[in-house]
DNA sequence: GTGTTTTATGACCAAACGGTCAAATTCGGA
DNA sequence: TCCGAATTTGACCGTTTGGTCATAAAACAC
């Protein structure tokens, strides 16, 4: 296999184009969907002919998967940073602000895992059952020591970090729903939805 | 043009085949999006074979479209129920819950929509700037009317419709990642679900 | 500069896809 | 029971798609 992807060490140009291909992958696989999304499309995408695209990946799915893996640890960096020794409220705050600001500077990040989601996450489902599993495991016993110390309301930790997600993922995933109903081109909503979520836990959480 | 879906009066098997067709075409879609989802799979699905689909709709866009025409209506039917006149606290709480019970009840027409969501709604965008606008306007304002008369706390009534669009809807669109983090198989943390966000929004929108 | 490895491409292929069509079968009313 | 309309199907078609391959061009080490 001369596979560049096989190499143990990758030349200069294998580092460059393999990004350029996923950059690309991330926008043309965001929009599309894996099905919707051609090889045609993402060479074009990533400036490259579909042949020599396939130099650096093995398949299209190849590509997908990749995407994926890297995406992860990003997706998660938020919900890592939560921290069992700040305060309660001020950590989940800081959490949902974080988690907002990801879905307005990386929405396709985020529209590429709801799609993955909603197709019932074939190629995902490991990973999600491992460490995204043992990390919720983790941050939702810190949730469970600050209600039971009465720091804050009695919640299902679960739920709440459910909650969280949904309620900031959607500003990405529902971007044009959102814009539809509000009428609104730029991004200026999002300050609002800041300071509503703000509002929303700060006070569903009251002790 | 002898398509079945011209005549003025369409016949019993025409009225069977149609809806046969829309019901296996709402579990194809969901589960695969527009573009992975075949004709023969549809065909399939339906019991039937491909020309013969063909014979009922002129395209598999054409189902799909008809498919989402039909959807709106029931998907909006819970917003739709909020009344104005009842206790506001109760009537959101009602509101929470019967999207909520959607979400169980009929979790893929939520990722259909949540698909075309995804992809930009190309072939949905003019009913969501139509009567979906219209609605949301409509319920926005008796919001508003309820925490001007200060019976609920102070909230965006945009932001707050979209927030529990976004919890409820979680539960269905991304059941696989739900099922994964709380490791179960059934349906039981629906109930966890119900009280967590019957209490975060009661605490949240306590005036 | 030369030789070797890496990178790039045009031509090509088999399979899958959306869709058509003429002919066969079934249905329903008189 | 008969007849016309409605329904169903197998065979077929052009296009698109994911992917291959031999060959050519560029990069690189010496």
């Amino acid at each position: 296999m001369t596979r560049a992807a096989s190499r143990a060490k990758p030349t200069r140009i294998q580092r460059e184009k393999t990004e350029a291909i996923l950059a690309a992958a991330l926008d043309v696989f965001a929009t599309h969907g894996y099905h919707g999304a051609t090889l045609d499309q993402l060479a074009e995408a990533a400036g490259l002919s579909k042949p020599n695209l396939l130099y650096y990946f093995a398949s299209k799915d190849d590509v997908h998967r990749t995407l994926l893996e890297r995406l992860l640890d990003t997706w998660l960096a938020p919900l890592r940073a939560l921290d069992s020794a700040g305060d309660p409220r001020a950590e989940i705050g800081a959490y949902v602000r974080r988690k907002l600001e990801m879905s307005r500077d990386y929405p396709r990040e985020s529209r590429l895992f709801a799609g993955e989601m909603l197709s019932g996450a074939p190629r995902f489902l490991d990973q999600m059952r491992g460490p995204l599993r043992e990390l919720v495991e983790e941050k939702a016993a810190v949730i469970r020591d600050w209600t039971a110390a009465g720091q804050i309301a009695e919640v299902d930790p679960h739920h709440l970090i459910f909650s969280i997600w949904a309620v900031t993922q959607h500003y990405a995933d529902f971007e044009v729903q959102v814009r539809a109903v509000l009428d609104t081109e730029d991004d200026a909503y999002f300050e609002d939805a800041a300071r509503h979520l703000a509002g929303l836990f700060r006070r569903a959480l009251a002790p």
